[in-house]
DNA sequence: ACCTTTCTGTTTAAAACAAACATAATATGA
DNA sequence: TCATATTATGTTTGTTTTAAACAGAAAGGT
């Protein structure tokens, strides 16, 4: 491993544990401290990460921990393989809906570093992880909830019926065989249900704690997806219930589907 | 002063430098190291600030230092001093727009511990500003300028031809007694001119450094305005030429205009 | 092969940190 | 109001982290 490998390595790792010490730097990478320093200085000049006392922190934070980012690091790992996975299916010049959560917004991440790419979202939070990119973005607009940075309401539906896109990306809280997708609220299943429609595809992403739920307001049945991409938790015969085509992917440990470079296809 | 106090200027103190010393804050407030790290402690854990080597940085960011903060930086007194001005023309249960900027920007991070208000806003990091507040927020959606964070565009305009508030703040990067306000492309004076026309109050937000100056594209003239914001480098004999109504706010170098306080009319 | 540059580890001194105790300020309740 | 409890602050102390400086190792170029 050379110094760029390392140094990118505790720039992936800063961001997924939202913190690192440098002692378990030092073990991880098999460096001396003073490497593992000196690394973090260059990364801090670089707006990388913050040094703190004895390790440091990712840059980007828009959100209050405390509300959001537990509850975005729950199956985080779950969530980063299924986005590894999507993104694979994103091609070219493809346009492309992201819905709003926290497995799409994972997405978003790997997807960041792609040119010629147009994605539509109802998330300020996946809309602000572009900034700074070459992805083109448009917003849906509408009312922001904002405990969560999603947006909902007629003004979100208005735009979404105007348009048509190769792909989308659902994310959802309930998934269940008889019941298909449901969401909390007529408003959410509505704005999901629209992006179905504008979509020529459908991938629902979810990981395993979704499954076998249902919510009260219904969203699309199974036949409208392409498919379902999800962590394997999910038994295999358990799966069958649920779709033809449902896409176990395994948990990564390391940073082993590394899909950082850009595409440049 | 009160631990409370200190407490809360170190919280503004950090947002405003972006980061802190503990040597500086100790001599700004005159009192010992070790409380300094108390109270840092004290921040940390509400989740506040982030505790570097020897000061603190604050928690939100979500942009580029490089691309976006140092321009943010550019007369940020100014900025300041013009928002906390213009926050006390809002009152309780107005509806507003908030344009993209950065001076509007300030107004929103005043106006975020407000209760009873609805912002409209084209700019996703200030929509971003609203986020775990009680302030209900709409964002016009459209596409995203994907190095500051507004939304232009045929959505952005079909929402604002929609509606009907009470007040607008506006920003701009040139004004002119002849020509007006003007902006540097056809599409952000279209959304921009949709904006007066939706606003039944309309205050100009801009610091001394956009005056006299004119771009290619109309917004609208000196006469649809209710007033210009600016502050005080702008002099009297030269704010005659633009408008009657014009408020030269003092830069505040200390927070002494601190409307940090909900607001509960 | 040689030289140069970059990278890494070790040593060491300085700086920051945090626990513990003592003192001062503030609050609470009879 | 006074006594008492609580909270806040400063100082001392030992520990940890940091970073400069040097030396050796690895990588790159001619």
């Amino acid at each position: 491993m050379n110094i760029n490998e390392r140094r990118k390595l505790i720039e992936t790792e800063v961001l997924d544990k939202g913190k690192i010490d440098i002692e378990d730097l030092e073990k991880m990478l098999g460096v001396s401290a003073m490497t593992i320093r000196r690394d973090l200085m260059h990364l801090e000049k670089e707006n990388k990460l913050i040094r703190t006392h004895g390790g440091a922190v990712p840059v980007k934070r828009i959100i209050d921990e405390t509300s959001y980012e537990n509850k975005e690091k729950q199956y985080l790992q779950e969530k980063k393989a299924i986005a590894a996975h999507a993104a694979t299916i994103v091609r070219p010049g493809d346009t492309i809906i992201l819905d709003s959560g926290t497995t799409t917004h994972e997405i978003a991440r790997v997807l960041k570093n792609r040119e010629n790419l147009t994605v539509i979202t109802n998330d300020i939070l996946i809309a602000a992880e572009f900034l700074n990119t070459h992805v083109h973005v448009i917003v849906t607009g509408g009312e922001l909830q904002n405990q969560v940075g999603a947006m909902f309401g007629p003004h979100t539906e208005s735009l979404l019926e105007d348009i048509h896109v190769d792909l989308l990306f659902l994310g959802t809280h309930a998934v269940h065989p008889a019941a298909g997708i449901t969401a909390p609220t007529l408003e959410k299943a509505k704005v999901k249900r629209l992006m179905v429609q504008a979509a020529e595809k459908t991938w629902l992403v979810a990981d395993h704690s979704k499954f076998g739920k249902s919510s009260f307001a219904s969203v699309c049945r199974l036949e409208a997806l392409q498919g379902i991409i999800t962590n394997d938790n999910v038994s295999s015969k358990e799966s069958e219930a649920y779709h033809d085509t449902i896409i176990r992917v395994p948990s990564q440990k390391e940073g082993n589907v590394n899909e950082n470079r850009s595409y440049r296809g």
